[in-house]
DNA sequence: ATCAATTATTTGCTACACGCAAAAATCAAC
DNA sequence: GTTGATTTTTGCGTGTAGCAAATAATTGAT
């Protein structure tokens, strides 16, 4: 059990922080999708395969902390909209090798960019002094954050 | 138009940054609804119903960005679950007067408890000195974050 | 006082998000 | 070659969400 000696009012400040932040950052990664005719989950897929080459169904599951059938679903979707490409691999073929089609490129790159220049605007609202501290408190935030969910799979 | 300035790499970074604490505060927000037995819709509901005497229907969508028809099916739930009580409003009888039941006030409580210590907890994981600073820090990108959401309703 | 417009809520419908369990196909090992 | 493990897909149930129509109540104009 670790011991818990920082103030309350800061945990507390924190725990609002995060809330509101949560909900704004949804709605923005919502808008950033639906412009693109996307849904979320394939904005987060696409954002998440990101320049990767290949990979099969299981593999970006477990990338995005989802299950296989989800997958199979969203990638469906994909290769619907022609973004992606969905073959058999031939090494073993009980795999799906998934593929960026040179319109998945195309619109990664654009994702990127639009989700970048989001964040550079967003920046232009804060005073340029606080961009590095505002990272790096972000950067320590992430980790343990990342260590408390890894911690509580209890 | 603003004029854009900063460096990209920043803007960069911060979209990483936000892209996966939004995924990790997701995560951590499910987990905590689940413990409690309730959905994670339940769960935002009764968290920013909070202390609040009672509300309309209405007034609580509004205030959770939802559509009032969505909002009263999560209000069946948790009516259904015996921690809010709804009944017509005696001045108004279109209106639907919603309150906290005895085990909705005590859940609410011990809701707000865990959600502080989990922040609490993740503090502890975060040098001394770097709190304020990541308090001050996430303060400005959430202001600036609702300042670009509320302005791009374009 | 009555009737039309407005407002709040609910219900039916639709679409997406997600996981579990079972089925199908393939591989690996014996 | 049969058994067991692995990958994907499909069916089904549940949760999330909004829109449009239906319902009920209020307000305002005549």
């Amino acid at each position: 059990m670790n011991e818990i000696t920082n103030t309350p009012a800061e945990a507390a400040q924190l725990a609002d922080l995060t809330f509101k932040l949560l909900a704004n950052c949804q709605e923005k990664e919502a808008r950033l999708a639906e412009q693109h005719g996307l849904t979320q989950a394939e904005f987060r897929c696409l954002r998440l395969f990101g320049t990767e080459e290949s990979s099969n169904n299981k593999q970006i599951a477990k990338r995005m902390n989802l299950s296989p059938s989800r997958l199979t679903r969203i990638i469906d979707g994909l290769v619907r909209k022609d973004y992606l490409i969905r073959e058999i691999d031939s090494n073993d073929r009980r795999n799906m090798k998934v593929t960026l089609s040179k319109q998945g490129v195309l619109i990664v790159q654009q994702l990127n960019n639009a989700y970048i220049n989001i964040h550079r605007e967003i920046l232009t609202d804060i005073d340029e002094v606080q961009h590095k501290p505002l990272i790096t408190a972000m950067t320590h935030l992430l980790s343990a954050l990342e260590k408390w969910i890894a911690k509580d799979i209890s």
